[in-house]
DNA sequence: ATCGTTCGGTCAAGTTCGTCGAGCATGACA
DNA sequence: TGTCATGCTCGACGAACTTGACCGAACGAT
C-alpha cells in the first residue's frame, strides 16, 4: 500500500512541503524524476490531500481556544449544524455518537466573543464548553506503519 | 499586522503550499523576489509555522476516529498525561477547564484497537468516548481579518 | 523456457524558476 | 531640504524541474 519509500518521503514532507524535488530527492536516494512520479502518485491516489501551510492562530489574533459539545434541542439538529458551519470561529467540528452531538472547536481573541457566539447556539441546543489550557498533544500522525 | 497582500498569499498557500514564488508572484500582484521576501519575514515572525502535507488518515489505514475526554483519578495526573503523549494514535490532545481534564482525538483501524487503549485509559482516570460519524466542517482557519 | 508487457527506475536535454545585486519610488523625520 | 529606511522592480546567472528516451526486473501467457 505504502512502501518505506513513500512513508519516508511522506515524513519528511511533514516537517517541510516546499522543500526542492532535488533535495528531498537526495534525501530518500533516488533520482529527483522518480520521487516526482512518487509525489503525483500519492496526490493521485489522495493519501496525500494537500499541501499546506500551518498558520499560528495566535499570529492572527485568536490567542484563545474553546472545545464545544453541543446536544441540539429536539428537532435543531440541522439547524444547529447549519448554524455551526456558518460559524467562521468554528475551525472543526465532528458529529458524534452519544450525547452529545457535535464537538467542535472554537478559535476566538477575547471572552465577549465567546459568549457572543454561545449565546446564538445555545438557543439552540445544549451546549458544554472547556476552555484551552494547554495542548499536551499537537496535531500529529499516527505510525504510518 | 498582516496586510491584504499577505492574507492572499497566505490563503493561496493554504490551497497550495507547492505553488512555485513565481506563479504566487503572478496570482497576488507583485514581482517574485517581494513575494519571497514576504515569505521569509512571515516564517521569522511566526505567522507561518511550518509547510506541510495533509494526509488522509484513511490512507494510512486509520478509518476510525474517536474524541475522548479523560478525567484522571486523583494524583494520576501527570501519569494520565505521559500515557497519552505516549498513545500515538491519540492524533491531538488539549488540556482543558471543567470536569474532564484532557480532550483528545484517537484515529484506530479497529474496535478492538479502540478497546485496547481505552483500557489503559481507564485504569489511571474516567473516560468518555464518542466515536465519530462525520465531520460537518473540517479543519480550517478562523478568518484571517 | 522465452517472449512481451508493465512497472519503476536512471540519465540528459531543454526549459523554467529562484536568488542576488543594483537601482528606484515613497514616506518619515531631523 | 536632505537623509534614511523600506519595499518594490529588473536583469542575469546558477539551480531546479520536466520531459522523453532508454533500461532492467518481475511476471503472465504461450
Amino acid at each position: 500500500m505504502l512502501d518505506e519509500l513513500d512513508r519516508t518521503i511522506l515524513e519528511i514532507l511533514i516537517d517541510d512541503a516546499r522543500i526542492s524535488l532535488k533535495e528531498l530527492s537526495q534525501k530518500v536516494g533516488l533520482s529527483s524524476p522518480s520521487v516526482s512520479e512518487r509525489l503525483r502518485r500519492l496526490e493521485e491516489r489522495k493519501v496525500i490531500r494537500s499541501f499546506t501551510v500551518d498558520i499560528d492562530p495566535v499570529a492572527l489574533g485568536y490567542s484563545l481556544t474553546a472545545i464545544v459539545r453541543v446536544r441540539p434541542l429536539p428537532g435543531m439538529l440541522h439547524i444547529v449544524e447549519k448554524l455551526i458551519k456558518e460559524t467562521p470561529e468554528i475551525t472543526e467540528c465532528d458529529k458524534v455518537t452519544g450525547d452529545d452531538c457535535f464537538i467542535g472547536k472554537l478559535q476566538f481573541r477575547t471572552m465577549e466573543q465567546l459568549d457572543t457566539i454561545l449565546d446564538r447556539l445555545a438557543e439552540k441546543g445544549e451546549t458544554n464548553t472547556s476552555i484551552v489550557k494547554s495542548s499536551p498533544v499537537k496535531r500529529r500522525l499516527p505510525p504510518l506503519s
